[in-house]
DNA sequence: TGTACATCAGTGAACGCGCGTTCACTGATGTAC
DNA sequence: TGTACATCAGTGAACGCGCGTTCACTGATGTAC
């Protein structure tokens, strides 16, 4: 006699009391958050899936989100945020402004290791998007963009104090980013190949680039 | 009256002579290749795609390639030694191992940014494709590990000539491979963006890296 | 204090879609006699 | 020179699957009277 088994989904979520429907949105956004970490790519995330990590079926998803890109954009603008917030939090561990940069540097790829999925939305897809440096646009700038505003601050400083040699920032701070990006990116889309420690990577990456950049 | 029309499928093709079977294949992996180049994206190329590309049904892909995964590995290795071919060309122009090295950074990232669709298939894809480096597989390496290999051997030789200051060739050769990447990709990805021309950022990112690994 | 009722937070079943893949078959082609 | 036959290059229909999404519904909850 076989029961049928439901293996792998959660115990059904008990229904929210009049009122604290909203309560569901941020279920449904931290499910839809862990399973893009897990996963690592938006299309292995369904609603189904969703769903049935929160504990409730799939059209419940649809009272709180249009569709599921909606949903996605919604985790990731979330994820943006927090980004570059994390950048300004490590860089502001250290007064000395070559040490904080080289913070700034880990936290970067970490960040972008750990979230592969919002990473790859936000650098890794072909965009006509602009990214506003200059601040013209008038529109709120991207959490991206906030990062990158930064990370050229960042390099002036370090101009400044003398630990790197003087020349534009914005094109010293392209070089920094695009090493970066490299290796966050490798790591996330090359899972075969055989990677040293990323912090190996990334310090050995950071200890080249700072010494390439020295007066 | 409305006659049904395939609007988007190719003409039947004409059936081979015996013996001739073989040249359907050819025909598979060109036609392959286009759509992956059109799509960017390998979720997008269906079996059902490509046979309709070539005018065939889609069993007879069947008839050539075990699973859509053999297809699309077949079209890879295809691209990835025509991209490794490119590189040994352009270091081939220079005896000087320093420059060698640099004119084969330049060919990455120029046919990077001209082949944009198949460099996001090659490198920008989440792949769980195994980069056999140290070729203890017993299987044929892939051409985008020679290309690597390549890389190696080209840090390995700047190190010898005391352009570089003696380490691990393998470490060293990935800072540099994950630098350029980075400039590709986000050349690539970011058409938005504000760049300097191409062969400046290039041309910048190898100083800062050749001034950083020098002895 | 009890009851009818509107509201809200969900459910269950089904839709059409495209996908990779399988399987029995067909009909042209070359060849043996 | 004609014909039977084996072979080969495909075809056509169907399979089960998971997907996003829709729609009619249900049943608990709070509230008005």
């Amino acid at each position: 006699m076989t029961v049928p088994t439901a293996a792998s989904s959660s115990p059904r979520r008990s229904r929210a009391r009049r009122g604290d429907g909203e309560l569901l949105r941020a279920e449904i956004l931290t499910a839809t958050r862990r399973l893009l970490v897990e996963h690592g790519d938006e299309s292995l995330v369904s609603i189904r899936a969703v769903a049935d990590a929160v504990g409730v079926t799939a059209p419940s998803i649809y009272l709180h989100f249009a569709d599921k890109d909606t949903l996605i954009l919604a985790v990731c603008e979330e994820t943006f945020r927090a980004f570059d917030a994390d950048q300004e939090r490590a860089a502001s561990a250290y007064d000395d402004p070559l040490l904080s940069l080289r913070a700034r540097g880990r936290a970067y790829a970490r960040f972008g290791v750990d979230n592969p999925e919002a990473y790859r939305i936000l650098f890794m897809t072909r965009s006509e998007r602009v990214i506003d440096v200059a601040g013209t646009s008038g529109e709120p700038p991207l959490a991206g963009t906030m990062a990158l505003q930064h990370f050229v601050e960042a390099v002036r400083r370090c101009m400044d104090g003398g630990a790197f040699a003087p020349d534009d920032p914005m094109l010293v701070a392209l070089q920094l980013w695009t090493g970066l990006h490299g290796v966050v990116s490798l790591l996330i889309c090359e899972r075969g190949f055989p990677w040293p420690a990323r912090d190996v990577l990334v310090d050995r990456v950071l200890d080249m680039q700072v010494r390439g950049l020295a007066p």
